[in-house]
DNA sequence: ATACTTGCAAAAGATTTGCCGCATG
DNA sequence: CATGCGGCAAATCTTTTGCAAGTAT
């Protein structure tokens, strides 16, 4: 079983055929696709018909945001109009864009998480939640 | 005039009346409206057509855009779905956002974008944009 | 039985575009 | 005159939803 249906049966999030594909593929993102991509709605969409051509998008529509509401995948607006998804790492980190290739790179950086903390606190806000993305071109060596 | 028009004939950008009021209008956003807003192309409507009720919303999304382009606005994705606008500021600052009211603040941080640039390099990668929010709670004193 | 899921198609919300008349250089 | 601009409505794109039928508990 892998890492989304276990989480989905520790939250109580029933698991049908449909979700179990959706789950699978979601999970194989980080392994088959190269660098750990985070595929739209539409290529996910692609990815599970090729498993079962009847689930429709309407389907992963519904299933991504409900696995996010419960915590199990994330969701990123990066720049191009359409959300991109991954399942929720153990912890937390940020991302750097290839703006030419669309290559994601992920990076933690805790002195940066440090800094947030305190100008928020500086601000007068508890920091809930932030978003940091990097977009960059690669340097030629 | 004000300082989006002035940006408009530096750059040659052709000044319609439409376009003078939309100027106004984003650079008053400052001024007229508390806590300095960032405001969608809806709101910016609303305000629009309060001086001139014949301007189509059409006008206002193709006018932020030439003017985003043109790197006298500056375009955010915030979260909520509509794009958000501001003035393009002399100096780079990023955003705090306060998830109850909605309020903005703006912020600079200096170690910050310092670091950024440093993990970009680190990972082969010339930073050439960034995106910060901080999404916060008001601390009560 | 009862409550949850799904597929389909329609709806919704944000943004863009084609067309055609109008303004501006 | 020639090119660009703006208004309107239609089109597009992503995402959500109503409904009726199917599935799981």
């Amino acid at each position: 079983m892998n890492a989304i249906e276990e989480k989905c049966k520790l939250k109580g999030v029933r698991l049908t055929d449909q979700r179990k594909i959706i789950a699978q593929v979601m999970s194989d993102s980080k392994q088959k696709y190269g660098t750990k991509d985070h595929p739209d709605v539409d290529e996910l969409h692609k990815r599970v018909t090729e498993v079962d051509d009847k689930i429709s998008i309407a389907t992963v529509y519904r299933t991504v945001k409900l696995f996010e509401e419960s915590g199990i995948v994330e969701k990123h607006d990066f720049k191009g109009g359409k959300a991109r998804y991954e399942q929720s790492p153990d912890e937390h980190h940020d991302h750097l864009i290839d703006i030419n290739s669309g290559e994601i790179i992920e990076f933690v950086d805790k002195d940066i998480e440090k800094l947030q903390d305190q100008v928020a606190k500086k601000l007068g806000y508890k920091l809930v939640d932030h978003k940091l993305e990097l977009y960059g071109t690669k340097i030629k060596k």
